[in-house]
RNA sequence: GGUGCGGUAGUUCAGUUGGUUAGAAUGCCGGCCUGUCACGCCGGAGGUCGCGGGUUCGAGUCCCGUCCGCACCGCCA
């Protein structure tokens, strides 16, 4: 047996046991005679104590560790003279009287602690060694406390988890499909899901009337924080249903996640916001209801004064910042060039301060006088002391330049508490959006989407104004999960693939085996599907999935530990009838 | 495809207006030290300043190109 207790158990009450113990060395502290080593593992650090007066040879030996060798120890756990309140294990050290060497260690590139000096690059390299991190560790550990509770949820409310194919057909719409060359099908390719939507939809229609997987999705775009080419969904899908059970249903999930994972209980109901309002208040489809500073529209209330800027906006809106009427010029300024980054793309900012003495400042007094700019501040709700922000441009441009600023001004203020948690549904999202530069609809969630049943007429005639059936769950302003209630009608669902552009051909041809399915007796359905690594990444407190991935990708989408993609063999290639153009 | 920031010791970083031998911390090595737990004290080793070119009497520093990393925009139904 190599151990009999791990390092992060043993206390006072295991006073005088004769204990073996394996790990790490995290740490040799050689005082001289005395002589202290922490040895590591999954559990915890525990303390050995080696006394040169009692064993020198054994103190030698012990003072020759380097870090992370592996050892095993046996000793006898006695109480410590010099207590450490802040470790578990503080209370007891070992008295050694064996250690065995199980494997040496190279010096790691980087020190195994929670504030290590490797940079990301190095930690992902070194990967297997920045798992050995406790605040990296303890990420994974949360991850599977929730992928588990997600099954206990969902198992109790009859859930079946189903696995689905990952060899399968690629489709155009969406994402870009990672693709898979099939050596015994020559010149034909399978492609990796980005999701299982339409096995999930057939799972409906093969009866299973409550489907659930947490499954790995591909996706083969441009990475960031957030985005990883291969991710984890919780896949979900129900038979019978309307968009007000799903809800509930996920909101349950939700919350009962909230209250085993971090004790932390909802009692009332998430909120709902429409999208248009969402847009109109928050400037997103995703806002952070951390915190209020929601937007004001003041087009028809302020233009008309002269000011060229806001005469010719198609949309003028603003926020009220409370306690920032004190900013200085240069502060302003710091502001406007960050709404003015080329990602952001506001043409400036306009500022009113309502100064402490009741007094209001602002870039436009040229064009406003006093009383007016008590009127708009009284249209911000604004007191003494706050400071109003406003932009004016294109209605789109302008409202997500807010958005930014919103959030860059809750940053600022310290308003996005990484302990406190905002969830909402996002509902209402329109159907369809219209791209200028293929001049078509795309479905905005996807074509199998229904619409909002009253809206259906208007899909003859201003198809664009039609909402969907269609739901994001929003916490934080991370959108953490999606769906809808489906088409399950073969008619509606051909008239919109019209919509979207596709022959009939083209439907049969893509989809046509979900269509074929569907004459079968499809059950009304939706479902949703959530991000799982962000929503672990939210309760973890980073920002990064990749925190939370055990072996993610970098930037570019290589793993640079085992250096994947790599170029394959010729031998591999010609099984395959695939030639490399150069 | 684009924008921004970065690349200097094993590691994390500093490096002024272009000017002598490129620094700090940490890690590492050696010595001392019997209750440490970020142990302490003394000493030491450690550098292709990402790579290539250019300007200059002189480049870590300025210019051009290129590679790599991170964040973002596009993209991600």
């Amino acid at each position: 047996m190599y151990r009999t207790h791990t390092n992060g158990e043993l206390r006072i009450c295991d006073k005088d046991k004769n204990v073996t113990l394996c790990g790490w060395v995290q740490k040799v502290r050689n005082l001289g005679g005395m002589t202290f080593v922490d040895l590591r593992d999954r559990y915890g650090i525990t303390q050995l104590v080696f006394d040169i007066d009692k064993n020198k040879e054994l103190t030698q030996q012990a003072q020759a560790l380097g870090r992370e060798y592996v050892i095993q120890i046996d000793g006898k756990v006695a109480e410590r003279s010099n207590k450490n309140s802040k470790m578990p294990t503080g209370d007891i050290e070992i008295i050694v009287d064996k250690i065995v060497v199980l494997n040496i260690s190279e010096l790691p590139p980087f020190t195994i602690e929670d504030d290590t000096d490797g940079g990301d690059e190095l930690r992902l390299k070194y990967r297997y060694l920045d798992l050995r991190r406790n605040n990296i560790k303890k990420n994974f550990e949360l991850r599977h406390q929730m992928a588990l509770e997600i099954r206990n949820y969902l198992s109790s409310q009859k859930f079946v988890e189903i696995e689905t194919p990952f060899l399968m057909k690629s489709t155009p719409e969406g994402a870009r499909d990672f693709v898979v060359p099939s050596r015994m099908n020559q010149g034909q390719f399978y492609a990796l899901p980005q999701s299982p939507q339409i096995f999930k939809q057939l799972l409906m229609v093969a009866g299973f009337d409550k489907y659930f997987q947490i499954v790995r999705c591909f996706r083969d775009e441009d990475l960031r924080a957030d985005r990883q080419p291969e991710f984890t969904q919780i896949d979900c899908e129900m038979a019978f249903v309307e968009q007000e059970d799903v809800l509930n249903t996920f909101e349950g999930m939700a919350k009962h996640l909230f209250k085993t994972i971090k004790n932390i209980e909802f009692d009332a109901p998430f909120p709902r916001i429409p999208f248009s309002e969402a847009m109109e208040l928050y400037g997103t489809d995703k806002p952070d209801l951390r915190f209020d500073m929601k937007i004001v529209k003041l087009k028809e209330k302020i233009s008309n004064k002269g000011f060229k800027v806001f005469d010719d906006a198609q949309y003028i809106g603003g926020i009220c910042v409370e306690k920032c009427a004190y900013y200085s010029r240069k502060e302003l300024d710091n502001l406007t060039d960050f709404v003015k980054k080329p990602q952001i793309g506001a043409q400036g900012l306009i500022y009113i301060k309502y100064n402490e003495d009741g007094t209001l400042k602002s870039s436009i007094d040229k064009f406003y006088n006093e009383n007016e700019l008590k009127e708009i501040a009284q249209l911000f709700g604004a007191n003494v002391g706050d400071l109003m922000l406003l932009a004016a441009g294109e209605k789109n441009n302008t409202l997500n330049a807010l958005n930014e600023l919103r959030l860059e001004m809750a940053n600022r203020l310290g308003l996005r508490d990484k302990n406190k948690y905002a969830p909402l549904w996002v509902v209402d999202f329109p159907l369809l959006e219209w791209d200028n530069e293929t001049d078509r609809f795309y479905a905005k969630h996807h074509p199998f989407t229904s619409p909002k049943n009253e809206d259906i007429p208007l899909l003859e005639t201003t198809p664009e104004v039609v909402k969907a059936n269609a739901y994001d769950l929003v916490i934080n302003g991370v959108e953490i999960g999606g769906g809808s209630i489906r088409i399950h009608n073969q008619e509606l669902q051909k008239k919109i693939f019209n919509i979207l552009g596709f022959s009939d051909e083209d439907a049969q041809k893509q989809f046509g085996f979900l269509m074929n399915a569907f004459k079968y007796g499809a059950p009304p359905h939706g479902g949703v599907a959530f991000g799982f690594d962000r929503w672990v990444a939210l309760f973890a407190g980073t920002d990064s999935i990749r925190d939370v991935i055990a072996f993610p990708k970098n930037n570019t989408g290589r793993d640079i530990m085992n250096d994947a993609p790599s170029i394959i063999n010729k031998t591999q290639l010609n099984e395959l009838n695939i030639c490399l153009a150069k």
